[in-house]
DNA sequence: TGCAAATAGTTGTATAAGCAATTATAATGA
DNA sequence: TCATTATAATTGCTTATACAACTATTTGCA
């Protein structure tokens, strides 16, 4: 062959590492929406919308915020919200402080689905995570994840 | 408040690691994406399937093998395939052997579109993986994510 | 051998997400 | 104070992907 790549078969760790963590994270993605669909009627997006507001104390974000938490533009969030708020999982509500912006609560019915999903999330996750990582990988994973994530 | 969540604010272990897998990636994803398109104009999913045929050391793979590889269904692997091919960087083969099955080779301008992306890639991922973790480090996610990966 | 079932890939269609432009409001500073 | 700039969210439009139906070929088995 008269051509030769520099890197071939690209046998950098970085590169690896990277391929690893998507590959990973895009089969256990497409598994858990998979069960969550089936199961709940439940897209992934939304489970991860409504588990972000679930998060914080007062079960509502500003439309940014979300779609910072999900890592979505701004115009997808507003689509994905709309759909939410269509579904009656959460509802937009006026801030009263700056009239530009919009708070999204979580509903009594997102709750509900949120926890149904969660149980069905759960038997996955036993079924993924904790048969193939004991408790201190889990551990060491989260930490090293921690880490990376940090911006 | 009258309703009580059951996993309030989730703060189940596995729940939480699930969550940061899926948070770490869309990051790193997003960011990397980003600096693919501006700086090669390479979508990241074409740097994705020209990676998975440059693994390999024949630089071809089916179809199928392509699809479950950079974790697509078939029909969308088709499409991806056919922008791929009509920008010249892979070539549909016929297979000698079935004649329902077709290769996907890379070729020489996807060889050199890959190198030039790998080269910013490095670059990215300098920035990123190597400065938030060290070697030990980047070796035991790897292992980690090995592990969750395996199926 | 020949028919049923499985497999490989493509195509029609629907949808979700991104980007850029737009509107509305707030903050800054001359 | 008023004009400029920045910020929050939405909307129009484009595109990439999934799903399901379809075609072509191969495999298995009676």
């Amino acid at each position: 062959m008269s051509f030769e790549p520099t890197i071939c078969p690209s046998g950098d760790e970085k590169v690896l590492l990277f391929g690893l963590l998507m590959d990973t994270n895009a089969r256990l993605t497409k598994d858990l929406g998979e069960e969550l669909e089936k199961y709940c009627e439940l897209p992934l997006a939304w489970f991860d919308a409504l588990l972000h507001l679930r998060k914080v104390d007062s079960g509502r974000l500003k439309m940014n915020e979300i779609a910072d938490a999900i890592v979505h533009s701004t115009g997808g969030t507003t689509r994905l919200i709309d759909r939410l708020e269509e579904a009656g999982f959460v509802v937009r509500e006026l801030c009263p402080t700056d009239r530009r912006a919009i708070y999204v609560a979580i509903t009594e019915a997102g709750n509900r689905k949120l926890d149904a999903a969660l149980a069905t999330h759960m038997e996955f996750l036993q079924a993924t995570l904790a048969e193939r990582l004991n408790a201190g990988e889990r551990k060491s994973l989260a930490t090293l994840l921690g880490k990376l994530n940090a911006h």
